[in-house]
DNA sequence: TTCACATATCTAGAATTATAGATATATTTG
DNA sequence: CAAATATATCTATAATTCTAGATATGTGAA
């Protein structure tokens, strides 16, 4: 973990909304309902629940997944039409060490 | 840890010079000369020291500290005409926890 | 109490980020 | 392939943050 990386995540984390969905998608089954086709939140939640749930605009909530996922703190999956978004726990973990002594 | 306070020490850790200085406060004998006055770094590292390695100007500097003391990240500290700045690591462990699943 | 120095606050302009609408690009389905 | 839906990108304006200079306040020493 070196600062410029620790900058960005820094950054990503610095937002209310962005915090949230953080912690949405700690505990996904308990914050959004299930998926049509994936019948598991394994990849995570799609865009559009995310953005529901957040009551921002489209454009604005898929610029911060795609930042939130730049830095690492979120991993993309693809499933058709959809992007599921999970959380990158090792990143996390590793921001969290660098951050303490 | 709420949201509201994990968002305000996101915002402090959302800037490179910011998060210097918590990385310089882990280890200050190793990035800052010895004070005149108190003898170790119990209480850290005073703001001229700060502002001095930072660059940047004392107004910024010192707006700087004051918010990351507000949000909790270093814990501040008078002697005579100087404050003294370290880290909060129980806040700085809390934060981390709040991040993590 | 005056001076010198350390730190804090105020003010303002520059730089960056937030945000949405419009538009473009997948991808599935008929 | 055309239509429908999901997501991404572009563009522009609003809001916030960055940053320093000026000034104020606190504190020890003369």
């Amino acid at each position: 973990m070196n600062l410029k990386i620790a900058t960005e995540i820094g950054k990503c984390l610095s937002n209310q909304t962005r915090l949230q969905i953080m912690e949405w998608l700690k505990e996904p089954e308990k914050h959004f309902p299930p998926h049509e086709t994936v019948k598991h939140f394994n990849d995570g939640v799609c865009v559009t629940y995310i953005q529901e749930k957040s009551g921002l605009s489209q454009s604005t909530i898929s610029t911060y997944l795609s930042n939130m996922e730049k830095c690492g703190l979120l991993i993309s999956t693809r499933h058709g039409k959809w992007s599921y978004l999970k959380r990158n726990e090792p990143l996390i973990e590793a921001y969290s060490q660098y951050l303490q002594n």
